[in-house]
DNA sequence: AAAGATTGATGGATCAATCTTG
DNA sequence: CAAGATTGATCCATCAATCTTT
C-alpha cells in the first residue's frame, strides 16, 4: 500500500560521505546502556506475565489500579491517569474501557467540570488489586530490590531523578 | 464477545479475607524502581521519536540494522537475530519484513541449513545505519551517559549483570 | 518428532479527526 | 476557540497453528 515513510526520508539526507565523526560506546558505556535496556525488558516481560497468569491482569492495568486505589476517593480524571501511567488519552480511553467491562472500573460524570470524566475504581478492583499487587511486590523484590544493596538503591534513586530533570 | 479471562481468574481466588502481609515499598525503594520504569519509558520515547523524525526509522528497527551491521557478512539467521533484539519470531519476521520493504535488508537462504534463512543487511541498509547511529548516539549521550559519572555508570554494569544472571 | 520460519487472529498502543462542554 | 474525552485508521507485537526441512 504505502512504505513512502522511509523512501522520502532516505532522499532528504543525500550525500553525506564525509568522515563519520562518531565515537563509539565504549565498554563501560555500552554496559550501563545496554544492560539498562535489556534488564528493562526482561523484568517487564517476566513481571508482566506473572500477573497475566495469576489474575489476567496486564501490568499496565495494574499501573491503573494503583493509581487509582491510591488516589483520594478511588478516583482520578482520565486526563491526570493517563499523565500519570505515562498512556496517550486515547490509550488510556481504551484502557478503561477494558476494565469497566470487567467491572473493575466505573466512569462517573464530573461535578465541577461537565467535560471531564472520573475513572473510579469499584470494590471488585479495590479487592483484585490486593491480590495481585502481593504476587507484584513480590516479583518486584525478588527480580529487583533484593538484588540490590541499599547504598546501590540510593544510587539509583539520585540517577533517575537526575535523568528525569 | 468473550471478557472472560479476568472474571474466570476472579473465581479461583476466593476467600483470602485474611490479613495482606504485604509491606509497602519504602521511600527508597520506590524511588529505585519506579524511577527505573519512568527513566525508561521517558528515555526510549525521546530516542524513538527522534529517529522516526529524523529517518521514519523506529527504534527496534535502529537494533536490527545494528546487529547486522555488527555481524560478520553483515547477516544473521531469523531465530538469532529474533532472540537478540529481544522479539518473538514472528515478531522478528514481520519487522523483517518491513525494512526488506523498503530496501534496507534482504533475505537469503542458509547454505548449510536449508530450513535456516538469513537476514542480510543492504548497502543502503548500512549507510541508513551510519547516519541513524548518529543521531542516535547523541541522543544516548546527551540524555544518559553525559548524566553519569564514570563511577555510576560502572555502577549501573554491575548491577545490570547482577540482574540478568 | 523437533527446529526454523511464516501466517492468521487478536491485543494493545498511537495519531489525527471529531464531538461536547467551558 | 481551548480543553476533555472518545472514535477511526493504523502500526507493531504476541500466541497458536501451519508448513518445510532435518
Amino acid at each position: 500500500m504505502d512504505q513512502p515513510v522511509l523512501a522520502a526520508r532516505l532522499d532528504c539526507v543525500r550525500n553525506d560521505t564525509a568522515a563519520a565523526p562518531v565515537r563509539d560506546l565504549s565498554g563501560e558505556e555500552l554496559a550501563a546502556w545496554g544492560g539498562f535496556l535489556r534488564a528493562h525488558a526482561e523484568l517487564t516481560r517476566a513481571l508482566d506475565a506473572e500477573l497475566v497468569e495469576a489474575y489476567g491482569l496486564p501490568l499496565t492495568s495494574y499501573e491503573v489500579l494503583l493509581r487509582l486505589a491510591r488516589a483520594p476517593a478511588g478516583s482520578m480524571r482520565m486526563s491526570d491517569l493517563a499523565d500519570s501511567v505515562l498512556l496517550s488519552r486515547s490509550g488510556l480511553t481504551r484502557l478503561i474501557d477494558r476494565l469497566a467491562k470487567t467491572g473493575l472500573i466505573t466512569r462517573e460524570e464530573c461535578q465541577t467540570d461537565q467535560r471531564g470524566l472520573l475513572a473510579v475504581i469499584t470494590p471488585a478492583g479495590r479487592q483484585l488489586f490486593r491480590r495481585a499487587g502481593r504476587t507484584h511486590l513480590a516479583g518486584v523484590r525478588e527480580r529487583f530490590l533484593d538484588r540490590l544493596s541499599e547504598d546501590e538503591q540510593r544510587v539509583l534513586a539520585r540517577i533517575w531523578e537526575r535523568l528525569l530533570s
